[in-house]
DNA sequence: GTGCAACATGTATAATTATACAATTGATCC
DNA sequence: GGATCAATTGTATAATTATACATGTTGCAC
């Protein structure tokens, strides 16, 4: 078979520049992985790629592969707060394919994004608050849909 | 099609129930969370859970889908302390399958042991110290192979 | 009521990832 | 030198996961 390697220690070699892209962003497949590779001049096929990723224990997540270090702290704690900050402060919430328009009255849009941030809530990827709204962005239109059901209840 | 739903939630409690038992332990893959849930009389298709596990923000390990807090934190920093201690401590280290079995002089493994610990090195999944042996379990026998190498090399 | 849109889900299949096996290379021992 | 073994990798394929599409349901507007 042709093991292009002739004898050079690629692995190790390929193992830091895995790491080094991943550090930069997360991969999304092995095949994006292989294409980025070849950049620096390293040919590998989606098989030694994929045990590359179990030795070096990297994780998939759905942004893609990640450094175990990289996977983001889910909720710390219960929402109670969240709860009650929601009920104070939420005026409006509609989803807009993967976000949710969250309307507040004029200045506090920012207080209730500090509270939903902290609250880390797993179906939340990030928030942004202006004055009276903020955007709540999610993974997917479903998820933002059923968290904005959620929110509603809360709010009762 | 057979959505054997019926309009009752099931979506929200097979959520619920996919978070307590990937609390519990960490699962393989998708086949088998369909396994668990048939315990709890949950029903559901590969393609549902799928979907489940992307809407729960879960996270593909070697072990299976974890939570994303319960992804281990790599090395914090690197191993300097660790192959000053090595250097002082490591007689002998050799790789048994996915295990690398590290000598000590008599009463010393429990100190190198705890210095590999801290180290946390990417390639350790755990470790067991006696008096003069430590067992080093890495994710597989290749692994346990280039780092008992690496072992070798620092104590040069 | 009808019509419509959003959901949840199954089926079938595409896309992705893991692995069994074979081949090559380099080291070590006789 | 030749034998043998461990390591690395490619090929082919199996296993796993994601998704395009279709369908039954529910809630809401009219």
């Amino acid at each position: 078979m042709h093991c292009r390697n002739g004898g050079l220690m690629t692995k190790p070699l390929r193992h830091e520049t895995i790491l080094k892209l991943v550090r930069q962003a997360p991969i999304p497949n092995q095949h994006a992985l292989q294409m980025e590779l070849k950049k620096s001049g390293l040919a590998a096929t989606q098989a030694t790629l994929s045990r590359d990723l179990a030795e070096l224990g990297l994780v998939k997540t759905a942004e893609g592969y990640k450094l175990p270090a990289q996977v983001a702290e889910p909720s710390q704690f219960p929402n109670g707060d969240l709860k009650r900050v929601m009920r104070e402060f939420l005026r409006e919430a509609s989803p807009a394919n993967n976000l949710i328009v969250v309307k507040t009255p004029p200045g506090n849009a920012n207080a209730l994004g500090i509270a939903l941030d902290k609250a880390s809530l797993p179906e939340v990827v990030g928030t942004i608050a202006g004055d009276d709204t903020i955007l709540v962005v999610t993974r997917s239109a479903a998820t933002a849909r059923s968290l904005r059901k959620k929110f509603l209840n809360w709010v009762g």
